[in-house]
DNA sequence: AAATTTATCTTGACGGCGTAAAGATTGCGA
DNA sequence: TCGCAATCTTTACGCCGTCAAGATAAATTT
């Protein structure tokens, strides 16, 4: 009687329910946004009762935290992706492809971005997604480090180095994301990527 | 019968309710956080019934179209007043007290600049919203451009200016608003400070 | 293999939300 | 003064998140 869909879901338990939650959560989150989200059209993508995501989650807050989670280690690939495609000998090149790493992901995942790092929604002393967010911070901290020689936490220096260049691809995300950059985003795709990579050597440069 | 409060409220007739659920709106704000506003509490605490807003402002997005529209205009007042105390010959200078005003309007208007820039919950075509958004968007440009000596939005290199001056100061708003920067957060209030100027005067230097 | 416990999901209910419609009250112009 | 328009209240509707109780299936024990 149960509307199979994939090797779970063979009736009254449905096999994989966290797993299925979880992406018809990122679906809801991208296409109704941020603020339109609820956890009941969560449960109603994944072919559940609208009470049924309580029991893996807790509450919406958990939901959101497990996706904000995930989120920041798919960030942590994406980052770390670009990185490898510059010179290992050239800290700066390094740096320089993170910064527009971080820029790429919040262009190609608008909800997630928002909800990882504009939002209250999701609980950031979960631990899962307290280690992932710690992680992401850490690359950014190291990857100044092997532009300044030492560890930017240490030093007055390192710290406006560190606040420069963080402030500097997250302003421009959060910027391209509220369509609030018309003068850039106006232009062709290429033209601003261009117009990306520029702004954020010569401010990490 | 009526509790009086201020001048109004003499019975079934308010006599300024917009003006009061306006202040209304901006505590609800403050107090429960963007995600937490709601129509209802703004409405109680104007000490009036929960459909009443509506007359003036149509929906919660109109309540909220209103007051991010003073928003910017308060905004506008805050970076001008912060230019006015530089040397107004010293372009730069007057652009980096600019940049300065715009973080500390943020700091000292948490929610109210996460409705600005961070939310959807307003609707930026409604026309006193655009007019005073777009004031402040030209602000920045003129102040950029006073520094370039060209209108920003003609050239390559302009743009470029302009993008990373706005986004070096937007970044860092927001990222002190989410309470993320902990190693600039941490520190007392001046070191930040001096922390913030430098960053700002190096990056539009 | 049967019985029992545990995990998973559904159903139903509650209060709070935004908003629409209709009624009550007041201010204002004719 | 009378009638109209503006302002506010009341009532109602559907949706939301969450809780409690029940139904079902899986796992474990005996």
């Amino acid at each position: 009687m149960a509307k199979d869909s994939g090797p779970h879901r063979q009736g009254y338990h449905h096999g994989d329910l966290r797993r299925a939650l979880l992406e018809a959560a990122e679906v809801e989150l991208a296409e109704k946004g941020p603020e339109g989200f609820t956890l009941r059209g969560c449960a109603k993508r994944a072919g559940v009762s609208h009470a049924a995501p309580a029991h893996h989650f807790g509450d919406v807050a958990g939901l959101l935290s497990a996706l904000a989670a995930e989120g920041f280690e798919r960030f942590l690939k994406t980052t770390s992706a670009r990185m490898d495609t510059a010179d290992p000998d050239d800290a700066r090149a390094r740096l320089v492809a993170m910064g527009l790493g971080y820029i790429e992901f919040a262009r190609a995942n608008p909800a997630l971005f928002t909800l990882m790092f504009s939002s209250r929604k999701a609980d950031f002393q979960e631990e899962r997604l307290q280690r992932a967010a710690t992680a992401s911070f850490e690359q950014l901290v190291a990857g100044v480090g092997a532009v300044a020689g030492v560890d930017p936490l240490t030093t007055r220096q390192g710290r406006r180095q560190l606040a420069a260049t963080w402030a500097i691809v997250h302003g421009l995300s959060h910027l391209l994301l509220s369509q609030r950059m018309k003068f850039l985003q106006d232009q062709s795709s290429e033209e601003m990527n261009k117009d990306l990579a520029a702004i954020v050597s010569r401010v990490l440069g």
